[in-house]
RNA sequence: GCGGUCGUAGCUCAACUGGUUAGAGCACUCGCCUGUCACGCGAGAGGUUGUGGGUUCAAGUCCCAUCGGCCGCGCCA
């Protein structure tokens, strides 16, 4: 729209007549003298509708919440006593002249900036979104994958596309969803880049990928979802498990950085802090885990294979007494407990050069260093019971040369529900997929 | 999948141990209002209490089944 000023600029307009468009956000009708909030993406305005301009009060007479429309009005000083000094164009109005109506809206169905329940939430997403709590979400999440490819990209990595279909369910463990494929074959949708990460460092020693990825998990739980967003890298001629460990460390200080440095009232605004980032974030072996739960808290967890949700609360409750830290890793998981690939510590095989980052009671990441040798990885798969015809593509990478290496797997969604204090991950999901809802699909009338 | 808990107006909720015609706020419609900013005031409309069965003189409330939500666990990275 030409001339068009974005709401959140007006300020540099004071004194002058200018063209604004937007939503609508409420309307206060005081019979003679009407009142407008006006929404666009850059923030709101109130404007006012004089007696004096007929023909725009009978226009504003008739919008409700959610019409859009496109005002030309003179950008006013508010008299001292109407100033509002803690909210944006606090201090000044527009006095409309003419509004044009480009689009009328339905009834609500409910308060837009009420309290709502996830699941009505969910249903009126397209609606919902637009609710400043909302956009903040998605808003903080855009920067968060900025930085993250910033800070990769710092660091020497090259992005690449990995597919979503894919033609084996190769990593096994996880359900999968399957597609009718061509000649009556099926195909699967990726639970994971990782072996596309894997093949990508023949070609450019460092990779890295934003790629979509889906889990057919029955998990009704607040941190599954069925469609996720993995933010995965991969790395050669590493030393051990360290390398990526430390990459990652830095991305995740550039996102969190980030989001702090622009979106400077997002964690007031959504009751919680900036995370604490030590100088090093604390790196703890699963054992050394489990002896300060079993000491600090009383709970039963050395010998146990993997750390409980519950554990992963209160090892984190321990970082941030202890350490000044709101993430900690988690390091030597057993060997047999993790993917094939995994790197053995060669110092006691049967626990593996692979690490988790906990990150305010919830696991945000997985990574390790992989076997590179193909021989060894060959016998791998076969003591899994798998066979390694199925892996033939995959396993040229390791047949052709291959240098040590590693790499991690961060879920966009779990980071950025943890980093605003969301309480279901569905709320960091802009359009969430679960077991019983994708878009209004599933519904059923209730 | 298992356990807990919940399902009442478009939305968010109320209705003591079963008891008359199921209420409120917001939204909606109509009227009034020149400084509000979640404007205010008055009136109106809006319900098969998720669904099906049962107990009872009487069920939103108790029982059974079923569907759905949320939370926790499991599964899962």
């Amino acid at each position: 729209m030409i001339n068009r000023i974005k709401i959140g600029e007006l300020s540099k307009h004071i004194g002058e007549e200018v063209i604004i468009a937007g939503w609508v956000d409420v309307r206060r009708d005081h019979g003679k003298l009407i009142f407008i909030d006006l929404r666009d993406v850059s923030g709101k305005v109130q404007m006012v509708v004089l007696p004096a301009q007929a023909e725009a009060i009978e226009v504003a007479q008739k919008l409700r919440a959610e019409w859009v429309i496109r005002v030309t009005g003179l950008v006013n000083a508010r008299p001292e006593k109407m100033v509002k000094a803690d909210q944006l164009n606090g201090e000044l109005e527009v006095e409309v002249k003419a509004i044009e109506i480009l689009s009328e809206a339905k009834e609500l169905p409910f308060d837009k900036d009420g309290e709502l329940n996830l699941d009505t939430y969910l249903d009126y997403l397209p609606l919902t979104l637009r609710t400043k709590r909302t956009s903040d979400i998605f808003k903080v999440q855009a920067t968060i994958l900025e930085a993250y490819r910033e800070s990769l990209r710092q660091q020497g990595f090259i992005e690449f596309e990995s597919p979503a279909l894919v033609g084996g369910d190769a990593e096994g463990g996880s359900a999968v969803f399957s597609v009718d494929y061509y000649y009556d074959q099926k195909a699967f949708l990726a639970t994971s880049p990782q072996f596309y990460k894997q093949i990508m460092v023949g070609a450019f020693e460092r990779p890295f990928t934003i790629a979509k990825v889906f889990r057919a998990e029955k998990s009704a739980t607040t941190r599954h979802i069925s469609e996720i967003t993995q933010m995965d890298f991969e790395m050669g001629f590493i030393k051990n498990h360290l390398d990526p460990m430390a990459v990652l460390e830095q991305a995740i200080k550039d996102s969190v950085n980030a989001v702090a440095d622009r979106h400077a009232e997002v964690f007031k605004e959504f009751n919680t802090e900036k995370p604490l980032i030590p100088e090093k974030f604390p790196i703890l072996t699963l054992l050394e885990a489990q002896e300060i739960l079993e000491k600090e808290f009383g709970t039963k967890a050395v010998g146990e294979p993997d750390m409980e949700p519950e554990h992963e609360r209160q090892i984190c409750e321990w970082a941030k007494r202890e350490k000044g830290s709101d993430f900690v890793f988690i390091t030597h998981f057993p060997t047999s407990k993790r993917a094939f690939y995994t790197y053995a510590d060669p110092t006691n095989p049967k626990l593996s050069l692979s690490f988790d980052l906990i990150f305010r009671g919830l696991e945000i990441n997985s990574g390790s260093q992989r076997i590179h040798n193909y021989e060894e990885l060959v016998e791998k798969i076969k003591s899994r019971g798998m066979d390694p015809e199925k892996f033939k593509f995959y396993l040229q990478t390791f047949k052709y040369g291959m240098p040590p290496h590693g790499g991690s797997s961060t879920g966009l969604e779990r980071f950025t529900a943890r980093l605003l204090e969301l309480a279901n991950i569905k709320e960091a999901t802009s359009f969430p997929r679960d077991m019983n809802r994708i878009d209004n699909l599933l519904s059923t009338d209730k």
